[in-house]
DNA sequence: GTATATGCAAAACCTTTGCTATAGT
DNA sequence: ACTATAGCAAAGGTTTTGCATATAC
């Protein structure tokens, strides 16, 4: 977990603030959805953070996490992190950043935009086209499920 | 289109070998669902395939389009596009490339990886972690889609 | 008090699976 | 002939929707 509490703090601050700004009400439930996203930088799918959010309001429904994060997607709290296919993974991390796939695993870390050099085009993109953002999507293993660890692991 | 008939020919001689290799059988619905994803650069989805396909064979069914394009995951004939949530995207071009996504009509188009110099790191990667690929996806809007053309556009 | 959000159940959507018949090698 | 594949229908998993009740403002 690289997350502190600190940082967890100020994206609560920003949640707040930007509910206020688009006349979302505060409610329970929805504090504590984006605590639960916005604490951790696994990239959580809704089924799993709906998991962690049980734990605190044993009564939600799994459709309440699920029109909350469009919410929250709609006005930027939240991105959605592509993957192939799969479950959404979702993604409180606001900063310029990549990622880091493990294509066994499906875990997914960031890589904070100042590790990378810029990203530069050498010709022309096709006309008309009109980048707004980019990321970088690194595949491969991780740590966890590299060979030279595996190799002596029950799989 | 800029596919190239050529280039398909070249895809489909892939195709065929890559299948008496893999012990794949060469029947008439493999060969027209390959042709079609091949025959492209749009990236189509298994859907939209399908409609593709059902003009030249009406009887084929959507599972079998479905278990074929698997097994082309499998074998390296097709890869997967990383697209956020939606359906699957197909894509036929096994040369190193990136990808243009416009978020609003979610067309996707590539660029060679040779238009974009060279991504390079400036850090070290978290501990472990063995890169295999990266992919960079630019996101935007595409000429069609540009608040230019929308302006004096009905939606 | 009024608008918005929740919870529930049902539906929609995309993808996979099991099985029998059919076609490829 | 043997093996792999097609087609069908049914199931599976994820996400969305409609509506009555409850909550925030």
């Amino acid at each position: 977990m690289t997350m502190t509490l600190r940082e967890l703090d100020q994206r609560m601050d920003l949640f707040r603030s930007r509910c206020m700004e688009r006349g979302l009400a505060l409610t329970h439930q929805r504090w504590v959805i984006y605590r639960i996203l916005a604490g951790t930088d696994k990239h959580l799918t809704p089924e799993a953070a709906f998991g962690q959010i049980r734990k605190q309001i044993p009564s939600i429904s799994l459709a309440t996490v699920y029109k909350n994060i469009k919410t929250f997607l709609d006005v930027g709290l939240l991105q959605e992190v592509g993957t192939s296919g799969q479950m959404m993974r979702l993604d409180a991390n606001l900063d310029p950043h990549h990622h880091l796939v493990c294509v066994r695993c499906k875990a997914i870390q960031d890589l904070s935009a100042e590790g990378l050099r810029p990203v530069r085009l050498k010709g022309r993109l096709p006309k008309g086209f009109r980048v707004e953002r980019f990321n970088v999507t690194f595949l491969g293993l991780c740590g966890q499920c590299s060979p030279r660890y595996t190799a002596s692991t029950r799989h």
